[in-house]
DNA sequence: AACAGTAGGTTCATATAATGAACCAACTAA
DNA sequence: TTAGTTGGTTCATTATATGAACCTACTGTT
């Protein structure tokens, strides 16, 4: 790995849950050598990547990110792309759906979402809150395109329990993610928030990674097997959406 | 200069104007060897900062820009502080309210901004256009408050005619540069838009960089010298709030 | 078909830049 | 005082980045 990848490797500890990272706190992190550390986190902050607290000295990301952010939301609009085919998945399924993206080992953030309109009962999302790996449609449909070593890496990261239905036997989710791996999407019940069924199919970038997932979050009591095998072939069709619009290349 | 930034440097080149750079074109806007490039550009294309068009094998932004924004706001919400303060700043002056940061050499970008509704006659902003440095006032802002190097280097690069008005006369840009940097704001009229007053501040980062601009843009029937010195303090009361929500610093 | 001009991409000896153990300095708590 | 933090710096050593020359593929031209 070259210089430049070992800093730019650096942003990736950031986080909705570690948005501020003190220099002993990235040597504990990355376990470099300090010097090192404290030279790429300075010429990061010079080039506006790092913003640097005047008080507490910890590091934070910085203004050039925005200004990246507007160019390629304007030039190639991937969030407005996704808004776009979740409004079409959304007028035909009826149902709470939304794009997530991979960050880093942490977890899914969720890029674009629409909350279902049409149901007096449906699925309210948090969009700042981090889609766990293990417990998610999304995080398990991404899991499943993932080389072993990162799956092992994550699950070894532990395995919270956020409901009764928390999946939290890594034997067991090395199972389902063959599976899903095989019938080319996840799908979890409950093991996130209570009563709500997950249909995700994982989206990729034009290196061919799986850089997030398309999903649908419905009532368990509206998602019956029957519905999903319905669903299935639209939420396909978002997913190479999706794909296509990030890409160029239709899976 | 490190590797690293050298690296970074290399996506400052992308704008609107420019979203998509294939290997040769950056050797023509960087001057520095093809084999060195191709490097760089590989590894921030494996750090997921660029994608490369399967066809054309242009390199443009990739999702990591997406992800770290997502977590800078919201974990630090500069767009939405910026909103708040032009919520402020719009209902005290009734007029349209923007907040810009800066672009490389290119101009500025549109954070935030608020079209005012109370007026018939109003300014209408174009989010998308990037604001030309010497004819609009948080362009001139931003100019009286950088080095006189970069001042050149921007001056240099042309200075188009948006309107009867605009100034293209690099030897007087320069002496208003003077005045504005003494005075703490700029103001242009006309420039870029016919009938267009505009106020602006700058605005700096915790680096105390200039890194943008807050301004008033009103037709000029309604800013004359009385009003502007009514709503200056308003406006500097903005760019202080933003500074300080940017960076913890007031100005 | 041969040519010239473009593009993206690769090789390897050389030179330049990154590295890290040991070092300060400042602050906090015992 | 001491011991444990923190962020930050120095400089000899080592590893990495560099670039001239090379390859390959595709373009339109003669």
């Amino acid at each position: 790995m070259g210089t430049i990848a070992k800093a730019l490797q650096l942003l990736t500890h950031f986080s909705t849950d570690l948005p501020e990272i003190g220099l002993s706190q990235f040597v504990q992190l990355t376990g470099e050598d300090k010097a090192t550390l404290h030279r790429r986190l300075g010429e990061l902050k010079a080039c506006g990547f790092l913003d640097q607290d005047a008080a507490s000295r910890a590091y934070r990301l910085g203004p050039a990110i925005s200004r990246l952010e507007i160019v390629k939301e304007t030039t190639f609009p991937a969030r407005r792309a996704a808004m776009e085919v979740l409004r079409k998945l959304n007028s035909q399924v009826s149902e709470t759906v939304h794009v997530s993206v991979i960050q880093g080992d942490q977890g899914l953030s969720t890029l674009a979402h629409i909350d279902d309109p049409s149901h007096g009962i449906r699925v309210y999302m948090d969009t700042n809150e981090l889609l766990p790996f293990h417990a998610t449609a999304s995080g398990l449909a991404v899991l499943a395109f993932f080389e072993k070593e990162r799956v092992d890496k994550i699950l070894k990261l532990g395995l919270p329990k956020f409901t009764e239905d928390t999946q939290t036997n890594a034997a067991r989710i090395r199972n389902l993610l063959i599976d899903f791996r095989k019938e080319g999407f996840a799908r979890s019940k409950g093991g996130f928030e209570t009563d709500v069924v997950g249909l995700a199919m994982p989206l990729f970038d034009s290196r061919n990674a799986c850089a997030g997932a398309v999903a649908i979050a419905a009532p368990s009591s509206r998602m019956d097997n029957k519905r999903v095998q319905s669903v299935l072939p639209l939420l396909q069709q978002a997913a190479n959406d999706v794909t296509a619009s990030w890409s160029g290349r239709a899976s």
